[in-house]
DNA sequence: TTGAAAGCGCTAACAC
DNA sequence: GTGTTAGCGCTTTCAA
């Protein structure tokens, strides 16, 4: 019988069993490999259920050095894009009985760095990285030593943006989309075109850069580059040197929709009307678009599948049964709104931006 | 010298500093009340430093019985105000060295309580519900028992939003904050006005909704009333029921944010302007008003403020000091954009919309 | 196939 | 002020 007020422990169960303390446990937990005769292991689990028994994640944890979480470190909690992929990750976790712990690095690696210093202290099952790396050697050189710190407790690490090649990774056909995005506004006929970068040294910026170049120098097109942030502030203002760089474009390749929806904002607050005078298509595809005026074209970004798949990898690779490819990358598509038109003819040819 | 490999324990700085463990513990345990002599205290965070000493969080888990973690509980993680607390309280509560778990119930009751229950299995230190309650007997009763069951343990709970009056509480202004929307439509001279309410059973929802009636009531205007769900589709929703009503209506409030974009689109997509044919005033005032067309007329609730104040109240409650008034209210204010203005005027006194 | 026993690393009675 | 000691509840050798 259980002491009164205490919650059953594994002792209550295996005495009212009438097993050891060792049976009961190996009773128990789905993943020891120790053989157990039927009747033992029937009588634990009636004993455990008739007590209503719930193991305590915490004594567990001190025994097997890990907890049963998961992290997912993302750039901003706020933007949508990130938002989608929490929510992908913590229902998927949570169907596996784990919690996620969140932690935002508000794009500030030393913020990040810590994060993963907690974690790893914290022992984290699973860290998942939302947002891509950053191209810099000091800061790479920190993350893989905490990945490494992590690894070797037995934790997994899964990138869901372009980070280590040495990481399992679900990603993103980001060279892909841009490239996507980037024939489109071409196949419409623009010749003009500007890009709105995301931060320079993040990988995701650099990879979406290159897709967009890729098929815009193949078409003879030389593009005006602005460099922004991925945030709806930094798209406003990106679109406002535009203006003011006097430069003559049609379409505008905007590195995500955060910064579409800024660029979009500001040329609508001077009078350049979109699609008639410029064409704008952003990237991922976040949810919400429809609400927006006009209808943004974008690249979808399956944000949700990327997320479980983090979570299906990452306890694969906690099972030791992770034999895929280290690196998956998922498919992206165009989707065609109201924001992208073939260019107007004018008089002067030139574009309407500018 | 501590073992090889073996990351450092309190053994080995007790054994550095020439001290039991007992002393290293207490020298390092910031609120451990006991006496300790200051050259003792001093030796032993000496040799902690010097071996880059790290507390296992579990083993100290394990005893105090309780993680040092947070919880924080939302309708839904891509609700931009959900994503503004969580912002707040994970920053907060990082500062403190808690890692901050995120539940995301999904509006499913059902939901909530699995991660209720699943928070107070892992003796979470701290639960703060972000959003508010149900008005449903059954779902309380389930919801104060695994409270009382957290509180059991040494746990704080806290809500951010309205719930059960019994406990601690950081929560906007809703009825004053509504009040302030409808006076504002009141004196801009608006007699035909609609309500679109958020989930009938939610709280929150029924303080907005008495504080609009309260001031249309004592205006002599009686409302019409469109049930919504706090989403930007349910907005669009309801802004198209009312269309379809024929209710002549000059002001539509709009019981957050988030339902005000959806009302704003689809008011836009029907010809009907605003705020020349109607004004529209949202509740929440979330990041990114300013990039919507026409900006929003809104109520602005202090949310990283109800975040940071709910994450001290927890720790303040774990601490034994919270000798606060059990609920503070956090002031709101109205914050006056481009999408209210006066009514216009028309030959048969009868409104735009409908 | 089962069980006894040794900890995981820490905190908190309880002496001194 | 300091130290000794007994666990927290579980997993996992090791021996039977």
């Amino acid at each position: 019988m259980p002491a009164a007020g205490r919650p059953p422990a594994l002792v209550d169960v295996a005495r009212l069993a009438g097993v050891s303390l060792t049976t009961a446990s190996r009773a128990l937990n789905p993943d020891s490999t120790h053989p157990i005769s039927a009747s033992a292991r029937q009588r634990v689990t009636a004993a455990a259920a008739q007590l209503a028994y719930q193991p305590n994640t915490m004594a567990r944890a001190l025994r097997t050095r890990r907890m049963p979480t998961i992290a997912v470190l993302v750039h901003d909690v706020a933007d949508p894009y990130f938002a989608e992929v929490i929510r992908a990750i913590s229902a998927s976790a949570s169907e596996e009985g784990l919690l996620t712990f969140v932690c935002n690095t508000e794009r500030d690696p030393a913020t990040e760095l810590r994060y993963l210093a907690m974690l790893r202290l914290s022992r984290v099952a699973a860290v998942l990285f939302a947002g891509g790396g950053l191209e810099d050697a000091a800061y790479r050189r920190a993350v893989d030593e905490h990945a490494a710190g992590i690894a070797a407790y037995g934790g997994a690490v899964v990138a869901l943006a372009p980070r280590s090649q040495r990481w399992a990774a679900e990603v993103a056909d980001n060279h892909g989309g841009a490239a996507l995005a980037a024939e489109h506004v071409v196949r419409l006929g623009h010749r003009r075109v500007a890009l709105v970068m995301g931060p320079e040294r993040l990988r995701t910026s650099r990879e979406r850069e290159a897709g967009y170049r890729s098929v815009l120098e193949a078409a003879g097109i030389e593009p005006v580059v602005v460099a922004g942030d991925y945030t709806r502030e930094g798209g406003a203002a990106a679109a406002a040197e535009l203006l003011e760089l006097g430069r003559e474009v049609t379409a505008v390749l905007v590195s995500n929709d955060n910064m579409a929806i800024g660029v979009l904002a500001a040329l609508r607050e001077r009078g350049v009307s979109v699609p008639a005078d410029v064409s704008v298509v952003g990237f991922d595809d976040v949810p919400g678009l429809e609400f927006i005026h006009p209808a943004l074209t974008t690249v979808r970004v399956p944000m949700a599948a990327i997320g479980s798949a983090g979570v299906a990898r990452a306890l694969a690779i906690l099972r030791g049964s992770d034999r895929n490819r280290r690196l998956r990358v998922h498919p992206v598509e165009l989707v065609e709104r109201a924001s992208s038109a073939p260019p107007l003819r004018t008089a002067t040819g030139s574009g309407a931006l500018g």
